[in-house]
DNA sequence: CCAAATTATCTCGACGTCAAGATAATAATG
DNA sequence: CATTATTATCTTGACGTCGAGATAATTTGG
């Protein structure tokens, strides 16, 4: 079979496998992996743009904006214009927001334990390696994260 | 940050890329990437099992048949009940279906060729390995195609 | 043989996402 | 300044997929 095709049918077979997992996982806690992106940048900042939290996710603006307004309507996170540019809305996370991404992280987190467990650190780095090696050397251009 | 959070998001990010690379070409030729592949298959197979055919996509049941049907209303493939299986239905290409594919192929796999021009084959045989490597080790059951 | 379990396909309602266009705010240019 | 271009967000309609359940055909076990 032609190299590039098998190239992109192992790439899409093994990444479809690993992401329909964690998404998975993700969605019997109640969130989705875009959700779970977005807190988790979103726990660890005071305040994030709507347009770089789609980034983050890597989800165009018109879902960006579904997205963030079903977390403000599960109250987890609140949104506040940018008085110096009001096209500019910041996001931050809520009291209840950090709280319930507490709950939810731990148990993703255990459950990724178990999914990759049968992999060393090395094993990782080596693989978080390759996979950006990849990522430089397309010939394809996406937004830097 | 967590080892196994970075892992899953360079592996998500740089996949969502890909994919997204790709299915936009296809779109653009005027065909999803389950399309793509279930022709792929078909057109060097005299007939196969819609169930077989949903496995090879990565697609579930439901949905197999949605596309299954899709192709067949735009005569590029066509259904055959199996006389010893009542339940079973076989597809295959029929001589449109043989042509179109026969373009779009062609189409898509200079597109590939482009998106790929900077990996050599040895390079992407390399990449192959590690991804199979990687999806042998992980704790996940999926249907082998 | 019959009842129960399994298997293959299909139907239906829902979800997450995208693309294109709308709106509003700001920046750049003549 | 006034006009034009750009940027950020939001709205809308559509698409591809999923999960749960329905139906029909087959297999299995008493």
């Amino acid at each position: 079979m032609d190299i590039n095709i098998e190239f992109m049918r192992e790439l899409h077979k093994t990444s479809h496998i690993v992401l329909d997992t964690i998404t998975k996982n993700l969605f019997e806690l109640g969130f989705t992996f875009s959700e779970f992106l977005i807190l988790l940048h979103l726990e660890k900042t005071e305040k994030e743009a709507v347009q770089k939290l789609g980034d983050i996710a890597l989800i165009t603006s018109g879902t960006i904006t579904f997205v963030i307004n079903k977390l403000i309507k599960k109250g987890l996170v609140k949104k506040l214009q940018n008085p110096d540019d009001k096209r500019i809305f910041w996001i931050s996370i809520t009291d209840l927001g950090r709280k319930k991404f507490e709950d939810l992280f731990k148990s993703h987190m255990e459950y990724l334990e178990t999914v990759l467990s049968s992999l060393s650190t090395q094993e990782k780095s080596e693989f978080i390696e390759k996979i950006r090696w990849l990522n430089s050397r397309l010939n394809i251009t996406a937004n830097e994260v």
